[in-house]
DNA sequence: CCAAAAGTGTTTTTCCTACACCCATGT
DNA sequence: ACATGGGTGTAGGAAAAACACTTTTGG
């Protein structure tokens, strides 16, 4: 029972209404240009079995929403959540939305760029993998749902502010930036007028020295002016 | 430290955590170009004392936080819910913001049109009341941080959808659509470029008739000609 | 006819879009 | 020298911004 105090003020009889309440995080990163989800097994007979959902947990008494999303990237995710951009998503109480009981969940998207990661992280397990985006279906739980908002919530938002920076290793050149733009987006855009778009924004600052990734003219690098999401009109 | 999984698996009982959760309502509504916010008495001794708060109370376990938040913008903030167009805003977790125990809740924004307002609805009585939202301060509970995320939300929002349009009355001016929309955004607007640019966008419908506020010319009547709430970039 | 808000058009500037070729490098 | 991605400029059109006067009504 939660320790609503008995003292409730002039309320006399007190229909104290419960709830567990849970975190989900869609974990996001980018790897050779495809947008990967962290999954995590499930199973959880007889309602769930050899299934797979986001990771997430139940939040404990002593911890905010937040502070558990990140305990459960780390401890689910097997991630460090030092690495990771952290936004809450949405809140989702459906009654029926877990088979076992009345469970709600505040769902978080966290960012994490793919370089900077450690081989553990980068790595698949039994129990917890990088997903392609578009195979993360059938999940378990409304965890489809939690997913679609995840990535309405990504796209829209990268289009009006600089949250894809946290997609991007700290270094990358102006083709990186622009594919993950299309890749997210799902649109093309024109090379030349992505550069000027982007150098006129001033959020990228240039990194001496060059790229080389092949038998071609290396690339310039550059990096995000700031670490902070900036709400600018980019595309 | 929390443990949350295996424990529970399966159908057997679980020992799960609990917490109370909460459903807070900042409910806007526009009168005489002034934003209003309906504000609840909030008497909880030994922690507050005649102090004010947005209505809100706790989600019952048969009920989703949307259907708290409707039960409670009628029961606590004495309005047809029916009439007002809400949307989820923010899960506030803090561990401190109750201090009478551990309460998480779930925000909602809701907006009505004054006019359709009841008498009843309009009217202030000695538990609830519309206020100006510059006089909404010095809430109760983490009440500002919650007001401040429904301006922001209210602010940022108006710029790229119609959602304005929820707190105007079904038939309005130019004039005051326009109106609104300075007092929300805080800026000034030239009336020739905004009349151009509502008018190309296709968002509103003219209603045959005028409308006579005064001794002087009077205005042709709008409505906006979807109920839904578009994605649109306004200013 | 006066006061007050309603309503309208043009010009300038800025931004977006479309589009094609040369550059630098490793092999 | 060649294959490959890196890098650049310009012109035309659309949208935004700046700007002031005429219209309609009640009294």
């Amino acid at each position: 029972m939660p320790r609503m105090s008995k003292k409730t003020g002039g309320n006399s009889p007190r229909r104290l209404r419960f709830a567990v309440l849970a975190a989900d995080v869609v974990l996001f990163t980018v790897r050779n240009n495809t947008l990967l989800v962290r999954l995590h097994s499930v199973h959880k007979p007889p309602y769930f079995l050899n299934s797979k959902g986001l990771p997430g947990g139940l939040i404990d008494s002593k911890e905010t929403a937040e502070q558990a999303a990140k305990r459960l990237i780390k401890s689910k995710a097997l991630v460090d959540y030092n690495k990771a951009y952290l936004e809450q998503l949405y809140t989702f109480s459906g009654i029926e939305r877990d088979p076992r009981g009345r469970v709600v969940a505040v769902a978080y998207m966290a960012l994490l760029p793919w370089k900077g990661l450690s081989p553990t992280e980068q790595g698949n397990t039994g129990d917890v993998w990088w997903s392609p985006l578009a195979e993360a279906r059938r999940l378990a739980y409304d965890h489809d749902q939690i997913i679609k908002v995840a990535v309405d919530r990504l796209r829209s938002k990268s289009s009006y502010s600089t949250l894809l920076g946290k997609l991007m290793p700290e270094e990358f050149t102006l083709t990186d930036l622009e594919t993950i733009y299309k890749s997210i987006l799902g649109t093309s855009l024109d090379k030349r007028n992505f550069r000027k778009k982007i150098l006129k924004l001033k959020i990228l600052r240039q990194v001496p020295g060059k790229r080389a990734r092949g038998r071609f003219r290396p690339a310039r690098i550059y990096r995000f002016a700031s670490k902070k999401v900036q709400e600018i009109e980019i595309i």
